[in-house]
DNA sequence: GCCGCGTTGTTCCAATGTAGCATCCATGAC
DNA sequence: GTCATGGATGCTACATTGGAACAACGCGGC
């Protein structure tokens, strides 16, 4: 490896090593890498954008290399994939490191998020509430649903830039 | 126009026409017959499907064709777009003919609704489940979030799929 | 060594969505 | 009726996002 990363970066990596072992799967350099630069992004980042940022030390890099790595890091809960931006952030539920029971057959490898994204300064807010994902299940259930993955996003203004922006 | 339309059909195009004309705008032939179209679908429809079925009848339909019109049944809350999808439905909200409460420099002119995937038989069933649009503004709020539009969508097995299939 | 399988390289292509500008047409003012 | 206006549509080209298929590499165990 040898790549420069800031501390909370190296913190997430170290992280997302230790997840990676307990599920007998290989972190590699690119997966490493890829991952650095959704961290280090301050936004939400497109997968062509991170193409571009993967290519200043790999040249080669083509759309399969980043879409590759990013079903990776999407299958062992390692990023999220916002659906109205089409664009990744790093999952950031394991700072605090409950882990997750873990079913067989469970095809959802990550937990269930919620984020919100201001459309002002565009960066995205995690957030794992309980009773909302309660809520959305006992709905489901009333008609009937058998629940897999859901997507809850919204969009918004973000306290900081309520405060700063009239 | 002069199209043929099922009896649902008919009657989810002359709410839509009520609408249109409570608003203001204009429900034209093209935009009812896209209307049309996705109302009839059994499953959510992507925008070059709907550029196909189109071209029946309008020979030189193009891409912006459909994009501009589908746009315009978006912002007059006549469909929905399923992110997770990429792909259109219709609201059927307007079934329950109460009205939505318009204040105005709400930029959200359509409700906030909720959407079961079926990923079996690929239907779609819309929810409006205040409870559930309660805990996503609550859990926004403790953010400090100022709410704009928000997307739930879930995928999973419905009702029929469950009983039927094994 | 060398075999096997997961990972990566490489090329091509599919699907989705948009910019920009020309043209048409319904509507209202006169 | 005529004309001006602005919304609606036609049309070309392009941008963005994502994936299929196959070759080549490389680390593991044997």
């Amino acid at each position: 490896m040898g790549f420069e990363f800031a501390p909370r970066t190296l913190s997430l990596l170290s992280h997302a090593e230790t997840i990676c072992a307990g599920r007998g799967v290989r972190l590699t350099d690119l997966r490493r890498q890829v991952l650095g630069l959704i961290v280090q992004s301050e936004a939400p980042t497109g997968a062509y954008e991170l193409l571009d940022r993967l290519r200043a030390t790999r040249h080669n890099a083509a759309p399969p290399t980043i879409y590759r790595t990013l079903d990776f890091l999407l299958e062992n809960g390692l990023v999220h994939r916002l659906e109205r931006l089409a664009a990744f952030v790093p999952c950031i539920a394991h700072d605090h490191p409950r882990e997750q029971a873990h079913e067989p057959g469970c095809e959802n490898p990550g937990h269930a998020a919620q984020f919100l994204i201001c459309r002002r300064c565009k960066r995205v807010v995690e957030i794992a509430d309980p009773a909302l994902a309660d809520a959305l299940a006992e709905a489901a259930g009333r008609a009937g649903f058998t629940l897999g993955q859901t997507t809850i996003e919204a969009e918004g203004i973000c306290a900081a830039c309520d405060a700063a922006g009239k």
